[in-house]
DNA sequence: TATCTGTTATATATTATATATAACAGATAT
DNA sequence: ATATCTGTTATATATAATATATAACAGATA
């Protein structure tokens, strides 16, 4: 598996796998419809419990990024769609309000910023015809 | 004072305090030397307990934001220059990465997504003389 | 002296995160 | 059918994070 989970964070493991799923989605890494290992496979692989990868799986159903059947388990969601909903513009604009907020403080100008959008989107428009 | 707090919020309170404070900095509507309310009072105002105001008022001071003076009590750093360190680009770039991957998932595009970034921006350097 | 600072100590409550064991129902392969 | 693989559920425990409650202290100030 591409995952790579440092135990020592502050971000919680759950957080990190489900982090690295949804970017792994974007940048091809994960294509629709593959098959994702069973919460037991995982657990082991990274070295955890099996509940935390549950959870994460759960959260991911409910999110609509991936369908668990009982027979053939989780896989990315076939006909994945993630909406562009008010809550979510929201909840983004919240985050950029303090992100953006300190990056300017710091010194970090708006050019240099915008390059690091930039840079991000350019690797998951690689994978499509433009 | 300007704090507007949500107590329904996913966001921890002092995390809330946290980011509007220095938020608050970058819009300049905290000017630097500025005072801050004591821990009791701000406390009082938001109506909560004064350790998790004086949480926040360590942290800042930790972080350079703030400078306590036990006569004075708490102001906004007069000699704030915070540092564009290693550390936080990494932290600001992993951030990013999540970020991204999900507004590009949920199709925002690069102009939108730049935009928001600009009209953050826009509201910081208003203050100054460009 | 009274009142305002930040600071420290102690205790409690709740929630989030993560683990540990066990068991169950459905599907699948041998 | 048996063994093995799915996800699911239940229960219990441990630790840390978040937040509150009371109390007290030292320094500055009016």
């Amino acid at each position: 598996m591409f995952l790579q989970i440092q135990f020592e964070s502050e971000i919680p493991i759950y957080q990190q796998i489900k982090n690295q799923i949804i970017r792994g989605i974007a940048l091809g890494e994960l294509e629709l419809g593959e098959d994702l290992p069973s919460v037991r496979q995982l657990a082991a692989d990274i070295g955890i419990n099996f509940h935390t990868v549950n959870k994460v799986y759960n959260q991911l159903k409910q999110e609509g990024w991936v369908v668990i059947h009982r027979k053939s388990g989780v896989m990315v969601n076939p006909d994945l769609k993630p909406e562009k909903t008010p809550e979510y513009m929201e909840s983004l604009e919240e985050l950029l309000k303090i992100t953006t907020a300190e990056a300017y403080l710091r010194g970090l100008e708006k050019k240099e910023f915008i390059a690091l959008i930039e840079k991000n989107y350019e690797s998951y428009k690689s994978q499509e015809g433009e």
